[in-house]
Parts: structure tokens; C-alpha cells; sequence
DNA sequence: AGAAAAAACTAATAATATTAGTAAAAATGA
DNA sequence: TCATTTTTACTAATATTATTAGTTTTTTCT
């Protein structure tokens, strides 16, 4: 339901909306919870009336779905970016876990909407969904690179799906319970070595003993 | 704000019509969603009209409040039940992960109200909280005896808060992925074995080597 | 059966997302 | 610059939500 082409310059201000919208949105979530988005608390915040919004979104729901690629393509640059600085295989793994986390506590909007489910209702699109399995399966690709440089009988996909998951479990933990700690800090976010050191162990690097 | 007291017969009454409804909110809250519950379906469920429900109930909120101690007291027991079973320290490793799991998967409904945050808005009362840490703080209690027997320089509390938080990290991500398949099947219900392999590597038990 | 209590009802309020139809504003072509 | 067309914002209205107030019906007890 895209709308009809129209000239550049009315394509500039259609896109600085749509943009200010956007960041009002996560203004709003971010202030007042993923779920506490309202068309009329948005609108008001704009200085607009609700049904202007519509010119620009067909639905809430597509406010949230363009959130939600838009969260996705942070975190893959969050992680990539991070990953610039890595040193080897162990650094690979810290990154990726204090990657997740901190993604989470510096776009806690975002990452609710992309790995929680705090909108009752919302189901991401096809494209969008597709769009975040592309970005989780490139872990796949490298895991299976990566795996032949360790000792260990679990498969490329069984350690990426673990490490996601404690990943998960680690962040999901430190935001119901301390999220105003920053990262590596409190009773979760100081687990992050203490599980690090407990994977090394079991998948030591050739060479290592 | 409980109502005063009456007769015997009245309170009997007054019980089971409470049970009732409470079947029918966890009812709709499996077939359509945790979130989904709403005053007017509960009372068309109920062949009533929705103020009606404010004799039982004072709010929506109130609802789920009592479902989530049912949900705590419910785990708890799950768990207690399931530990009668073991055979020793590391049967109680398995027990304690693999119970999270089938408690999320046998009761769905009240694993995300007690666990995640289904329901926007809703955050329990402070005695429905005070409840719920009281159970999860018998997990602390048992944790400092077993660790005598572990080696390992992880404190108690370290280890239970890791157990945690990858039980969480694979049950939420194989609810999210695959809720359908039974425990110990799909992409993360099959990585139990992994990872308790995976601490018991970790934490050897005083004796083995 | 008649009085008291409990539990149901109807009607109403404020907030929600969304649609239809209209007015204002901006952009464009002469 | 003026007239036309397109774009954007508006008002008004609908249906759904939780909840409250006030009333009527049903149940309970003597």
C-alpha cells in the first residue's frame, strides 16, 4: 500500500515526517513502555490530531513492524561494529554476548519490539521476519567456519543456538530485575565472565588443552 | 477491599463461582493469547454481563494478579514434585531446568504472566511479589548446602542465578520458536543435555575428577 | 411469606484504533 | 502570479475497551 510516486521535494518532507514520527515513537516507548504507544498520545506529541498519522502509517502496526526492522538493522550493526575490534575466536564470543546486552540497555524500546513480545497483537510482517532470520542466520554461517578451530562434538547451529540463549537468558534477567545497572554490573550483568569462562571450558580451542 | 463476611453457604457459593471464572480467564488466555483477556469475552464465557464480574473482581488487573500466585504456588509445586524423583546433586540440576521448561510448556498461560510480561500495564502486587521471591529464594537456601559438594569457586548465589537464567534463555526461546514441540525436542528444547553437560563440566562434583 | 443480602442487570463515561469525508495548505505549470 | 492539482491535516463518527453508579432480580435466612 505504498503511495503513488510524487515529486523530490514533496518526497523529502513525506520522509522527515515519516522520520520525526518514527523518533516520537520511541520517545513515547522508551518513556512510557513499548506498549504505552497511542495514536493520540503520538498525535499530541507531533501537535497533530490522530488520524494525520494515517497519512503516513496504515496502521499502528506498521509503526511498530517499521520499529522492528529498524531495531534489527541497529543490532547488526551494533554486533558488526563491535566485532571490528575482535581479536580472535574467545573475543568473538564475549562480543557477541555484551553485545546482545548492551544493545538491549541502549535501545531497550528496540529490543523489546525485535526479542520480546510486550505488544499484545502485534505479529511482525513476513518481510520483517524474514529480514531478522537473515540477520540471526549470518551467526550460522561464521559458526560453522569457526567451529573446525574448536574441540568440542556439538555442531555449529547447537553452539550458536547456546550461546543465543544464554545470551538471552542473561539479558532478559538483568532487565526484569536491574535494568538501571549498566552492563557487567549486577547480579546477572555480572555473570557474563562467569558464563564466558564456562564455554571456553567446555569448547577449548585446538591447541589449547 | 475484601467483601464482609456471610454465610457459610454464601462463601461456598461465592468460592466456586471465583473458580469459575478464573478457569474460564486462564481459558481464553491459552486459546487466544495472555493479553487477549478481556472483561466482556471473560463474561460471554461466563453468560454474564461484564460489570458483573466486578462482584468477584475489582479490576482486570486484580484477575491476573491472582493468576500469577497461582502460577508461583502452581511452579513451585511442579518443581517440589518433580525433586521428589532425584537421585542426587546432578539429577537436581536436570530436574530444576528440565522443570522450568515443562511447567512453561504445560501451563503456557500462567508461564508468561509469571515469567514475561505479557500484559502491558500489569505489574503484580507487592504481596504477589513478596511471594513470588519467596519461592525463588529457596533455590538460593538449597544452593549454599550443595555447593560444599561442588568444585567450584562460583558462590551460591552465581550458581543459581546462572542455572536461571539459561533455563529462562532456552525455555524462552523455545516457546518463541518451536511452542509446540514437547520438552527436549526442536532447535532449544534439545540443548538440555548440552548444557548440563556443559555445567557439570564446570562444577565437577567434589570426588570426580 | 417477608426482610435482608447478594448478585445480576442497564446505562453511562472516558479512552482506544480506525474510517469517511472535507477543508486547508503546499506544490506545480502556465 | 494565478489557477489547478496534489498532499496533508482536519472534524465527525464507529466500534471496542475497562470501569462506575444506580437499579432490579434472585437468593438466603428467619
Amino acid at each position: 500500500m505504498t503511495k503513488p510516486l510524487s515529486s523530490p521535494r514533496v518526497q523529502r518532507n513525506r520522509k522527515a515526517a515519516t522520520q520525526s514520527i518514527l523518533d516520537a515513537a520511541r520517545a513515547i516507548m522508551r518513556e512510557e513502555g513499548v506498549a504505552a504507544l497511542s495514536m493520540q498520545g503520538l498525535a499530541r506529541r507531533m501537535d497533530m490530531r490522530a488520524p494525520s498519522l494515517y497519512n503516513y502509517f496504515n496502521s499502528k502496526a506498521e509503526i511498530y513492524d517499521t520499529l522492528f526492522r529498524l531495531g534489527f538493522a541497529m543490532f547488526d550493526a551494533h554486533i558488526k561494529e563491535l566485532m571490528k575490534t575482535s581479536t580472535g575466536l574467545r573475543d568473538d564470543l564475549r562480543i557477541n554476548i555484551e553485545g546482545y546486552m548492551s544493545f538491549a540497555l541502549e535501545n531497550p524500546d528496540l529490543y523489546q519490539l525485535c526479542f520480546e513480545r510486550p505488544v499484545p497483537g502485534f505479529v511482525p510482517s513476513k518481510e520483517s521476519l524474514a529480514l531478522s532470520f537473515g540477520i540471526l542466520n549470518q551467526s550460522y554461517q561464521r559458526a560453522n567456519q569457526f567451529k573446525k578451530q574448536l574441540n568440542t562434538k556439538l555442531t555449529g547451529q547447537q553452539i550458536v543456538d547456546t550461546v543465543i540463549a544464554i545470551a538471552h537468558g542473561l539479558t532478559a534477567m538483568h532487565l526484569a530485575n536491574e535494568p538501571h545497572l549498566p552492563i557487567g554490573q549486577g547480579r546477572f550483568g555480572s555473570l557474563i565472565p562467569v558464563v564466558l569462562s564456562i564455554l571456553e571450558q567446555a569448547m577449548p580451542l585446538k591447541g589449547e588443552s
